[in-house]
DNA sequence: CCCTTTTGGTTAATGGCGTTAGCCAAAAGC
DNA sequence: GCTTTTGGCTAACGCCATTAACCAAAAGGG
């Protein structure tokens, strides 16, 4: 029997990739042995389980989403950076349902936690994005919330076909991108 | 073994409760047919199963929803109608978290589906709400979305225990009803 | 370079779940 | 009162997560 040469990272990586697939309630422990190529209880040896690998997925997606937002914003300020953002949002949501689902609902352990550290580079990215528009301190925690409100609630009923009539979906977004924007000049 | 008594409203609408304590991942129907008082395999007599049951709880939910936030409206125009409509939004979803989990990811089969009538009436609620604000034709659709997005992301995330620092929430959701409100006059 | 230890795989078994089949008594209808 | 439908039951199957026990391959130290 030749080795696999699996490692923990791979094995969440393509648990990552396969919840993207197939959706994150259909993550089977061996539907993910398959895809690597063992069976089902070796997984055992590099995860603790289908809870310690939910976990190890949503510290890959807040890291990997709040990377791609810091990306998407460099340069612009404003108005610009807040498009940049909620785009990069939205896209990163869609093109990985399952990482993103993975990522409600579960708690940080504790402040070593590394979820909670994607946790806080997410969070950090918009609160320099909401820079640009020089609120009082008063109102940022408030916008700060609306825009995580705004974002995954647009996002995650955009997954589950949650808009059924007729109106376009991007443009709904860009408008809804404008609408927040004027909110946030005018407070 | 004398019957039950059991009808198919009556499991629904038991499922709906117990998912509602222990959330809708953890609504097995051993622990429904113990609820009831019944063993597992006499639930099939009322319900098709689990996907079936779901979307009856569904279907439950939107119907109850959509009565919610149309009573809280009554007699309201305008910021009122619209922070009331919000407002018993998210008390819904905050009270029955497993009732509105249900309704999300199930897509209704057909117009005939009584779901869809749900949705329909929740749908009408809303563009009554923004009936007030005299918006232009081609903004009510986005404006829905918005309104759904805010509503939807914003309750979801506080159930999924989303806002983790200091800021009063219940604060946060007002705020968020005042900048909406704003936004919308100043279309 | 062999011998030992750790590591990463295996098969077998357990227990919980959803679901189906087949049975039988209670209720309903003629 | 007899027949049919209905709503319960037990038994059984298959899938899933997880654990135990085992064993070969790699790693590492004399």
């Amino acid at each position: 029997m030749p080795r696999a040469g699996l490692d923990r990272a791979t094995v969440v990586a393509t648990g990552a990739a396969l919840a993207d697939e197939v959706g994150l309630a259909n993550l089977t422990m061996g539907s993910l042995a398959e895809r690597v190529g063992v069976r089902t209880p070796s997984l055992y040896k590099h995860v603790g389980g289908q809870d310690d690998l939910n976990r190890r997925i949503a510290t890959l997606a807040l890291s990997e989403l709040a990377d791609a937002i810091g990306t998407a914003v460099q340069g612009y300020a404003g108005r610009d950076a807040l498009a940049a953002a909620a785009r990069a949002f939205r896209t990163f949501v869609l093109e990985h349902p399952g990482r993103y689902a993975a990522t409600l609902g579960v708690e940080p352990s504790g402040p070593n936690d590394p979820m909670a550290l994607g946790s806080r580079r997410l969070l950090d990215t918009f609160t320099a994005v909401l820079r640009g528009y020089h609120l009082d301190v008063s109102d940022v925690d408030h916008a700060l919330r609306m825009l995580r409100s705004l974002c995954h609630g647009f996002a995650t009923l955009q997954g589950a076909n949650g808009f059924q009539w007729s109106a376009d979906i991007d443009e709904s977004f860009e408008w809804l991108i404008a609408f927040a924007d004027r909110g946030l000049r005018t407070l």
